[in-house]
DNA sequence: ATTCCGCTTGTTGTATACAGCATCACAGGT
DNA sequence: ACCTGTGATGCTGTATACAACAAGCGGAAT
């Protein structure tokens, strides 16, 4: 008689779909950060008041994302440097300990959902488009979370995972993007290759590897930046 | 002419406070598991409406330490068997990553610090209370805590303590209390030691074996505790 | 005696009005 | 031309009234 569903609440799924919304808005960069958010038009943008529009609000504020000022604003937060390196760190140490922490046995799902990506990844290559290759990153990150039971453990990371995503976005449309491409569609093909005969440690490793890849790339891309803007103001 | 100290609005600091307290009732059981608070009391005594009140609730509810069921009430969680187990594996884990993950350099305070918690365990021996006791483990968190700068991994560590407290100091008051607590000066004298030769890797191998026995000790007591209460089903 | 229905009560969830405050534009003085 | 002060404006923070709903109680019907 009853769903085998999970029933949510109708204000449990209102929550989450605004939250989820809201973060994904902000972890593609649709908001730039800096930009200021109208607690008013979005609360009419999702047909309630400004009341359950404030929890959510508030929890991307604990998260982070956002930063509510008195009388100036909802303001989405910038990344610093100093806490971008930190939580690269700390994501590397994480990434191993996916083999260590309740691995799942895997399944063919799984394995297709890898595939899948697989499949999108070369779908990109052949229209580059960032925004589309951020989301896939996004789905990719969600199928390495399936591969752990420890909720805690992926609580945690997918929560350092939406902290620093966005400087890598904001990163790659001044990256090669096609090599980027290349790369990520490798790490998938590796993955899936782990996942395939089982070995979650792999999978570790490669995501380690992969992170402090990104993470130095990332960098110089940045330092080329910041030479590139002081010469010219220099010239100017 | 301004103070040198960091000037929170009155606004964060209020929410801080009732953060603060409330989160410290529920760890040290002043809440037990499973009793219902009143939003309006708790306005009340802290002497504001319910909505700045309920923004700490909803937090604390983020973090699993309570539970908003719609015209039921706000209930203080309790912890299951499973995820304790996921979440003391994780905490060992990270434990040893303090010794990687930006060290700071030893200050005569710090040391200081952990001074003060072995006096305090060593007054804690004289008179000894549960209550007290699990005091002193959080304030000796957070001396643990001022040993990195990496602030992602302080607050993911300190949420995961929080989270698990509970059970640990319900569990104390069925073991061999004195013995807990000579177990517990050991761990402070032994990081004590590494601290003052700064050797903060050996802090945290230290902290991860004291958090892997303390969770054996704990399974221990609580399998005695349901054997316990089967025979006495068993005699009534 | 038991079961079921409906009412009362208490609680959280939501909407809304208002308070507090930062920002900005504009006018007046220097 | 620039600086300054003052008022208007718009935003978030707070208080409060009301809606929605679960749970417990009591009474009536079987």
């Amino acid at each position: 008689m009853a769903p085998e569903a999970i029933q949510l609440s109708e204000q449990r799924r209102k929550f989450q779909m605004m939250y989820d919304e809201l973060r994904t808005r902000i972890c593609l960069l649709d908001y730039a950060p800096g930009q200021r958010l109208s607690e008013e038009k979005l609360a009419e943008e999702f047909g309630v008041s400004r009341t359950p529009l404030r929890r959510v609000l508030a929890r991307l504020e604990s998260e982070g994302l956002l930063k509510s000022v008195q009388s100036v604003g909802t303001i989405v937060t910038d990344v610093d440097i100093d806490e971008l390196a930190q939580a690269y760190q700390l994501r590397m140490e994480l990434a191993e300990l996916i083999g260590r922490l309740s691995p799942v046995s895997v399944t063919q799902a799984l394995i297709a959902r890898c595939r899948e990506i697989l499949r999108q990844c070369d779908e990109l290559k052949r229209k580059p488009v960032p925004r589309r290759f951020a989301q896939i990153n996004m789905d990719f990150l969600q199928v390495l979370l399936d591969l752990t039971e420890n909720e805690p453990f992926r609580e945690i990371t997918e929560r350092l995972y939406y902290r620093t995503t966005r400087v890598w976005i904001a990163s790659i449309a001044d990256m090669d993007f096609a090599e980027e491409i290349r790369i990520f569609r490798r790490e998938v093909a590796d993955v899936l290759a782990a996942v395939e005969i089982g070995d979650l440690a792999a999978v570790g490793h490669i995501r380690r590897s992969h992170i402090s890849m990104s993470y130095t790339r990332m960098r110089l891309i940045r330092a080329r930046q910041r030479a590139q803007a002081d010469s010219s103001h220099a010239i100017s």
